[in-house]
Order: structure tokens, then C-alpha cells, then sequence
RNA sequence: GGGCUAUUAGCUCAGCUGGUAAGAGCGCACCCCUGAUAAGGGUGAGGACUCUGGUUCGAAUCCAGAAUAGCCCA
């Protein structure tokens, strides 16, 4: 009877309490509509000047600088670029979070061959017919225009795209290399490293594009496939001991025959064995364990001889083709991988056959032109290039009876990272950065230097990057750091008749001021006296003896790793006055570019590190993990994931990656972050809509929280968000972004909405509006919402400024750069780390006891173990979600409440419920509410 | 070929210096609520911790090798 009766009324009276109940409201929209808000938010913060706003409510916080590695002026920004700005931007917001002051002046790296090529390759037939009836000067200057012209709209696409990321930045003053400041400043850095003594001109083999006719940096090539024509050519030995009546040939093996004419020696290692190979009546010597290979490659087998490597030493080999002789010499970098054991040595050609040229004393000889071809002192090749030059000598090997064998060879071999084409070693004058010069302050060499601060002084995050940067550093040659190309800084060398150059710190100086005037196309407009006009040499103690008068300026420029890795000056200490960033954050690429150089430049001039810190992040690959192609990275453009998933959730993205490694993209990942964004976003919501008629102003809210019950959940959930604090804090301290967005979302989710939320719905609802109770947890709200408002603003800014807008209307101060709240830690009844499992077991007790019909955890009384102190009791029906909660002797135990009656306005069968004056069934608690 | 790194549920990732039956989110399945509603809540099913050796009383965790993938270099 009584269960037909009551819910009956539960059918029939459901909703008469509506009105009377404090229900949600807020104008806080639950759609975020990001694509069209997010715009509007830009406008905003650009018409109250925020950044500059912001950095001058901080300055008198701790300085904290993270220095942004310049990308380059080129395209539209990427996916990878995305990453790189918002991880920063993360650092940057997180520093006001803890309470510091943190600028951030964006760069551009605006030099260099990449616009210069696409420039070029980009011109109208007429105009490339027109700059070529100009002066060589003139050319450089009319090139240099349209590179800036290109530069600076790219930079101003590029600002554009970064901006709509909604990072903070004085992008009303990024530094561009470009600038005279900039470039002036970067000559200083320059000038000093000269002072130094570790400037260096010098013939040098080095990477030489032909298409582009440039020399060029380790950073600008990519290794790819490449078929060379090999071959492995019979030195005959001029005089020898060995015991056999056969003519003895020294046996080499080339993949570049077009070097045969350069040759100067021939290399064996010492600790190899060697054996005399007879076939065909010759006896040709190679290494033991690479008699194998010979004999794949000659039609009958061999017969060898054991000889000793020692017998090697002295040998003289005569050339197949030229009037020359080369010398057998001993290099550890001999190995029997490859070919023949002995290593054809053209130190005009090659890296290690420089280096053991320059110990032997031979002739670093080059005979190849800037295009690629071979000069006049090589009459039968002159004019010929060096790919066709592979056939010709082979051929003419062939005719004398030196070729022993030819096949072509597929390996991977250097290209020109712009022209894709394989590039040559042509040794040319190049300037040069020593690595193993002692300075002349520090008696140390860069090297030395270099290794000592990764070492000891440099933090890394992830710790891997100082074993990276390390072995980088080891192993690395001198720095080449001239181009011989037209968009750049000039390297501001003379050159007189007599072949005298002029570079010294005083000249370099000199010229600095220059630029910093008139920007640096001056050096392509005015002569040696011109530039040199207020340069008096004979007040330079370090000049040569040298003719002002008929010198010449050389026109060289900078390789662009030197403009960027002298930004810690150009661009650092002049806007902030200080020399040495915090931090550095970079792709792990970066080991080798940005940091490395950056690094080394700074220790050559102020002799410490750039950075305290170094953090680097991985590379963007497809959803299979592997290598972005054009085609996949073509689908996820920076501005069509803008305008399907707004900045927001591509930020909540970026912070949730583990990004020390790999970090796979597609659109799912983007879908996902969007499904969390609008999960916080309505807890957010639902916390706003329930503070509404909250009176009270916060720090009142801050002062009450000693007066809380330790019992009482909104102490719980304060005491929580005490060490959601302390965890994001230090999270954002050490750049774990994904910790910190693990830890905001799970308290959200589960600490929030699952749980306390959930909890204190019924007194929000029911409780008379100025209920104690009822403001206690409003008030709680008010501090949880300011609290993560303050943790969120460096992931969500705009986010957390409609929060600010939505709690204090339209003019509200932004929620960017207010330190975290950091409250007080409320004490919490000691038993609360019991309450929380013993809630887990209530709830899987609920789910069981749903079989037996009771369905509506409403419906259920729990009686629970006699340990919990009886405190706790006034709050444990609203956490379990239950009508009541008794103790006993015994297990969890859930008890029907299916026939006591409901009360009509909060729906719990709550044991005050009776039939009240106006008819209705209420409890105590409900029919206060309603008079 | 060398340096650095990664490989844990369908997916994205935690798992610190080796120690009771391996964790989370998303997804999935089932259920509740309909007074957060193009929301909210509960329960559950999913794992040879890439492979092969080794060290150890004990290894996802340390060592060696392999495979696959990424960055950098030759």
C-alpha cells in the first residue's frame, strides 16, 4: 500500500518544487564556439595593450627569460612550428603562475640560402635577364631587396599565426636578423671571437653545392641514395723488397674517380694485415680481409701472399695518369668495411685526406671550378664537369691498364638540402671558428670550454640531451662560417693587392657601427676607403701591413647559424639587459643547430653559457609513427586545425603530450583534446552556475576556510585543491606539462565532478539560499574556481579570462598572470583517507544491490562499520548519494528505503518526511526551505 | 656505419632509485539520472609490459644483443 502510494505522489508532484529550488544559472555558455570567440578575445587583448599591460604589472618579479630559438622566415607555420610556440607559450604564461616575470620577444631567422634560392627560383625570365646586366655588386643589392621584401612577409604571415595561437608576446618588437641593430650586434659578438685569436681564413675542403655554387654547412645537407661510379685503379710501386717476380701495384678503391687527378698519397692502417694478391700476372697489395671483395670483382681467383703492414711504410706508388708519385702513408681512419684496405688520398677532395695531407705537408690541390668543373692546370678535362669527368678517367684507365675493376654503387651520399643534388668536396678560402685554438683569455679552447659546461653548468630536460650535445661537441670540426652568397650579413674582411687581409676587432667594430647606421647593403654600395673612412689603422695594434687605398671588401657572408647563435646578445641583452637565458626550448634537432652554436659562440665571448636550461621536444610523425610526408602533413594545416578545433583545444593538446619523444599526429588526438577542453569547460560551467547569488567578496571567502568543519567536504576538496597547487606548481616548474594537465584534468573530473560536486548538489538545491551550509560551499566553489582559474591560464588563456568575465562581468581584470592562489592548507579530520576508498566500496555495494530493485541510489539507506567517527555522519548520505547512512557491527550493507516516504522537493527518503499543513510530503529541512 | 631516444590494455600515455595479484584517460559494454541535459553519475570487460639472452631470491623496471620507428651525424 505504502509503496503504491508514494510513488504515485513521486509521479504525479514531481516537479511542484521546481521554483522553490535554487537551480544553476549562468550566462557561461556551455558550446564554446572557439573558432568565433577566440578572434573577438585577440582584438581584446590587443586594444588593452596586454602584453605590455601585463609585463608592466610584473616587473618587479623575479626575472624569468625564455629566449625563443628564431624559426626561419619561410612558408606557413606547421604543426611542428605549433608545437614549438605553444610549448613556449606554456613556459612563458606558467612563470606568472609562480610568481615571476617572464617577457617574451619573438624572432626570425631572415637571412640565409633557403629564401635566397626560392627568391631566385621564383623570378620572371626578364628580371633574371635584367639582373644580369647589372654589376655584380648591383646584382647582390638587387637580390637582397626582394629577399628582405620576402622576409618581412613572411614574418608578418608567421606573427599573424602564431598570434591567433593566443601566445604572449611583444610581437609589436620581434627581433629579425635582418635589422642594423641586430646585425651590428652580431659583428660585435663577431669582432670579439677575432679578438680571441680563434678566426681563421684558410684553403679548406668543404661541402660544395654546385647548382647553388655555395659552400655549405653540415645543417644544410641530407643524405640520400646516390649511384656512384667506382672503381678500383692499380697503383704501380716504384720500388719495393717484396719477394716476388711480378709487378707490384698498390690497389685503391674510389667512388669519386673525378678526384683521381688530385690525388697526393695513398692510406693504409697499420694495425690491418696486408697481402700481395696475384692475378693475371700483377701482384696487387690489399687488406687480408678484403681479398674477398677483390676477387667478387676479378674473373679468377687470387692467390695471395702474407706481407707485413710495417713493409708498407715507405713504399712510393707511382700515378696511373699524372707525373706525380704517392706516397703509402699510415691513417687510423682506414677500416676493411669497404672496398681494398687502401684509401686514395686527395686532400683538396676530402675531410680526412685534408687532415692527413696538411701532417704529411702535401698540396691541398683542387683543380675543379666553382661550377663544378675541372680548371686548365688539367688540359684534357678542362671545362668538363666532374660527372662526366667519372667516365672519361675511367675510361682512360681503362685504355692504360690501371682500371682493375668498374660497377656502379648505390650508397648514401651528401646532397644540397635545397637543390637536391649531390654536392662535392672543393677546397676554396673559407673563414673559419677553431675548435681547438686556445682563446687567448681563457687558454682554454672552445672545446674544452664547450664540454666543461655540458658537463657541469647546463641543465637538460630530458636528461639525454647532455650525452646528445656531448658527443655533438666531441666529435665536431671547426666551424666553417663563411657562404659565398648574396642574402646575408657580409663578413667584413678587406683584401689588398698583395693578397693581405683586414680583420681584426677594431675593423670588425668599426664596421659594426656602420651597419648599425645604414643597415648592411653598405657593404655592397661603397669601396674599401669608404667603409674604412673613419678607421685609422695605425691606431689598430692588430693590423696588418696593409693598403687601405686599393684594398677590396671580400664578399663572403655569415653562415645564418652564426646570426641566430649570436642572438643571446643581439637580441637578448639588448631587450632585457641580460646575457643568459633561462631557458632554451627547441626541437631536439637543435643539438646540432641552435643550441650547439649558440653555445659556442657565447663561450668564446663571455665565456659562459647562454642558457641555464635546455628543453627539447621531438618531432611531429603520422599516427603510424612515422616520418611526416608532404602529402600527411598537408591535411593538418595549422589554420584548418585552428577553425575546426580552435586554439584552445590545440593548446590542451600540446600540453597533455609526453613531448620528450615522438609526438604523433591526426585528427582523433585533436577530437579527443576537444572532448577534454569540453569536460573541463563544464565543470567550470556547472561551478559558476551554482555561485551565482554568492554575495560575498573572496578574500572573505580565503579568511573563512579556518572556521570549516575538518569534517565537512568542502574541507576535503579544499585540502585537495591545497595539493593540486603544490603538484601543478611543480610540474610547471620542471616543464612536465603532461603531468600538469593529467592533474588538472583529473581533478576536474573525478575530484570535482564525480565526487564533490556531486556531493553538494542537494544543498545547493535545497538548502534555504543563505543556508550556512549552503554559502559554505558556495564559498568553496568561488575559491576552487579562482584557485584554477590561476593553474588553467597557462594552458587555456582565453578560456579563463571568459570565466573572469562570466564571475565579474564584462570589464574584469584578464585572468593572465596572477600567481596561483598557493591556499592554505585546511586540516582534515584524519579519517578523510578512509572515507574516500570506503565511498568506492559503498558505490560497488549500490551497483550489486541494483538487482535487487533498488535502482535510485535515492532509494538506499547504507549502513556502514562503526569505525568512522560519528562526525562524519551529517555528510556521508550527500557523498555516498544516498538517503541515509547508519552504523553497525558488519560489512557494508545496503537497505531499501522503498517504503518510507519521498520527500516531494529534494526526492530523498530522508526520516523527517511527513505530510505537512499544505498537503505535501516533506522533510524538516525542504519545508523550512519553502516558508 | 656512429650518437641520442622510443617500443606497457583498441588508442594516447603514467609506472621515481628492481619487491605484495601492472595504473589512468579516451574508446567500448551494461546501468542510473533527467533539478549540470547536444550535460551528469555508476559498474565492468580489455595487457605474452616488442623479441632473445643475462644479472638477481625477485625485472615492465638493470645489462647485452635483435627488430621496428624518430632526430642528428658520416
Amino acid at each position: 500500500m505504502f509503496r503504491i502510494r508514494y510513488t504515485f505522489l513521486m509521479t504525479s508532484t514531481k516537479h511542484t518544487f521546481k521554483d522553490s529550488l535554487n537551480l544553476p544559472q549562468t550566462n557561461f555558455p556551455m558550446k564554446a564556439n572557439l573558432h568565433q570567440f577566440e578572434p573577438q578575445r585577440l582584438k581584446k587583448w590587443e586594444a588593452h595593450h596586454n602584453y605590455s599591460t601585463l609585463m608592466n604589472a610584473h616587473k618587479s618579479a623575479p626575472l624569468f627569460v625564455c629566449h625563443d630559438g628564431p624559426p626561419y622566415a619561410n612558408g606557413a607555420i606547421h604543426v611542428g612550428h605549433l608545437l614549438n610556440k605553444l610549448l613556449k607559450d606554456m613556459v612563458v604564461r606558467s612563470q606568472f603562475t609562480q610568481g615571476r616575470y617572464g617577457p617574451f620577444t619573438p624572432g626570425w631567422d631572415c637571412h640565409g640560402l633557403p629564401i635566397e634560392h626560392k627568391v631566385l627560383r621564383e623570378l620572371s625570365p626578364e628580371k633574371k635577364s635584367k639582373l644580369s646586366t647589372l654589376s655584380s655588386n648591383d646584382q647582390r643589392l638587387a637580390i637582397r631587396n626582394i629577399c628582405k621584401a620576402y622576409a618581412e612577409k613572411h614574418v608578418a604571415q608567421q606573427s599573424a599565426q602564431m598570434k591567433r595561437l593566443l601566445t604572449l608576446a611583444d610581437y609589436d618588437n620581434p627581433y629579425l636578423t635582418f635589422s642594423p641593430a641586430f646585425e651590428s650586434d652580431v659583428l660585435n659578438v663577431f669582432a670579439k671571437m677575432v679578438s680571441e685569436g680563434i678566426v681563421f681564413r684558410q684553403l679548406k675542403p668543404v661541402h660544395w653545392s654546385i647548382s647553388n655554387q655555395t659552400a655549405l654547412a653540415d645543417a644544410e645537407l641530407e643524405y640520400r641514395d646516390h649511384v656512384s661510379q667506382t672503381a678500383g685503379v692499380a697503383f704501380p710501386i716504384r720500388h719495393h723488397s717484396f719477394d716476388t717476380s711480378l709487378p707490384v701495384y698498390a690497389l685503391i678503391w674510389t667512388t669519386t674517380p673525378w678526384t683521381l687527378p688530385a690525388n697526393q698519397a695513398i692510406a693504409f692502417n697499420p694495425l690491418m694485415d696486408y697481402v700481395l694478391a696475384e692475378h693475371a700476372n700483377r701482384a696487387y697489395i690489399v687488406a687480408r680481409e678484403r681479398v674477398d671483395y677483390l676477387n667478387s670483382h676479378v674473373s679468377s681467383p687470387v692467390i695471395t701472399h702474407p706481407i707485413a703492414a710495417t713493409a708498407l711504410t715507405n713504399l712510393v706508388a707511382q700515378h696511373p695518369f699524372m707525373d706525380q708519385s704517392a706516397p703509402l702513408l699510415a691513417a687510423d681512419f682506414v677500416t676493411a668495411d669497404d672496398g681494398t684496405g687502401l684509401v686514395h688520398i686527395a686532400p683538396g677532395h676530402g675531410l680526412d685526406d685534408y687532415i692527413l695531407g696538411k701532417a704529411h705537408n702535401l698540396p691541398i690541390y683542387s683543380p675543379v671550378d666553382a661550377d663544378g668543373t675541372f680548371n686548365d692546370t688539367i688540359p684534357w678535362l678542362t671545362g668538363v664537369s666532374v660527372w662526366d669527368a667519372n667516365t672519361i678517367i675511367c675510361d682512360t684507365l681503362a685504355g692504360s691498364g690501371h682500371l682493375v675493376f668498374a660497377y656502379e654503387y648505390t650508397h648514401s651520399y651528401p646532397h644540397d638540402w635545397r637543390s637536391k643534388t649531390p654536392v662535392i668536396f672543393r677546397s676554396t678560402d673559407q673563414w673559419f671558428i677553431g675548435m681547438d685554438i686556445p682563446l687567448s683569455g681563457t687558454k682554454k679552447t672552445l672545446r674544452d670550454m664547450a664540454l666543461e659546461a655540458i658537463d657541469t653548468t647546463i641543465d637538460f630536460h630530458p636528461a639525454s640531451g647532455r650525452s646528445r650535445l656531448r658527443s655533438m661537441i666531441a666529435s665536431r670540426p671547426d666551424w666553417c662560417i663563411s657562404r659565398q652568397r648574396s642574402w646575408g650579413l657580409p663578413i667584413p674582411a678587406f683584401i689588398d693587392p698583395t693578397g693581405t687581409i683586414l680583420l681584426t676587432e677594431m675593423s670588425v667594430n668599426h664596421i659594426a657601427k656602420r651597419i648599425q647606421k645604414e643597415g648592411s647593403d653598405c657593404w655592397y654600395r661603397q669601396s674599401a676607403s669608404e667603409l674604412l673612412a673613419d678607421y685609422t689603422i695605425e691606431s689598430d695594434p692588430m693590423a696588418p701591413l696593409f693598403d687601405i687605398a686599393q684594398a677590396t671588401p671580400l664578399y663572403d657572408i655569415f653562415d645564418v647559424w652564426f646570426e641566430s647563435g649570436a642572438s643571446w646578445h643581439a637580441a637578448l641583452y639588448r631587450t632585457l639587459n641580460t646575457s643568459q637565458a633561462d631557458v632554451y626550448l627547441e626541437g631536439s634537432d637543435q643539438h646540432r643547430g641552435w643550441f650547439q652554436l649558440s653555445l659556442l659562440t657565447s663561450l668564446a665571448v663571455q665565456h659562459k653559457p647562454p642558457f641555464k636550461t635546455l628543453v627539447t621536444h621531438g618531432f611531429i610523425v603520422d599516427k603510424d609513427g612515422r616520418k611526416l610526408s608532404k602529402s600527411s602533413g598537408n591535411a593538418l594545416t595549422v589554420d584548418e586545425l585552428l577553425k575546426t578545433h580552435g586554439a584552445e583545444v590545440l593548446r590542451w593538446w600540446t600540453s597533455s603530450l609526453s613531448y620528450e619523444n615522438d609526438i604523433k599526429v591526426d585528427n582523433r588526438f585533436f577530437i579527443e583534446a576537444g572532448d577534454h577542453y569540453r569536460k573541463i569547460r563544464n565543470t567550470f560551467r556547472f561551478m559558476l552556475s551554482t555561485i551565482w547569488d554568492l554575495p560575498d567578496g573572496l578574500s572573505d571567502c580565503l579568511n573563512r576556510i579556518p572556521s570549516f568543519s575538518n569534517t565537512s567536504i568542502d574541507c576535503y576538496v579544499l585540502h585537495q585543491l591545497h595539493h593540486l597547487e603544490k603538484r601543478v606548481l611543480s610540474g610547471y616548474a620542471t616543464y612536465q606539462f603532461q603531468f600538469v594537465s593529467t592533474a588538472l584534468y583529473d581533478f576536474c573530473n573525478d575530484t570535482l565532478s564525480a565526487f564533490y560536486l556531486s556531493s553538494i548538489k542537494d544543498r545547493l538545491y535545497c538548502d534555504k539560499p543563505d543556508s550556512p551550509r549552503r554559502r559554505q560551499s558556495q564559498q568553496t566553489l568561488r575559491i576552487i574556481v579562482d584557485s584554477l582559474i590561476r593553474l588553467f591560464s597557462p594552458i587555456l588563456p582565453h578560456t579563463c579570462d571568459e570565466i573572469r568575465e562570466s564571475l565579474s562581468g564584462n570589464n574584469a581584470s584578464s585572468a593572465q598572470g596572477q600567481p596561483a592562489l598557493t591556499i592554505a592548507p585546511p586540516d582534515i579530520h584524519p579519517q578523510w583517507p578512509a572515507i574516500i576508498p570506503l565511498r568506492k566500496h559503498v558505490l560497488k555495494a549500490l551497483e550489486s544491490a541494483k538487482q535487487d530493485g533498488i535502482e535510485n541510489s535515492l532509494d538506499a539507506a547504507v549502513s556502514i562499520p562503526q569505525t568512522i567517527d560519528s562526525a562524519f555522519l551529517p555528510e556521508l548520505p550527500d557523498l555516498f548519494g544516498v538517503s541515509r547512512v547508519f552504523f553497525h557491527n558488519g560489512p557494508i550493507r545496503i537497505n531499501s528505503l522503498m517504503d518510507e516516504p519521498r520527500c516531494e522537493r529534494s526526492w530523498k527518503r530522508d526520516a523527517t518526511v511527513k505530510q505537512r499543513p499544505n498537503g505535501h510530503m516533506l522533510s524538516d529541512r525542504d519545508y523550512d526551505a519553502i516558508q
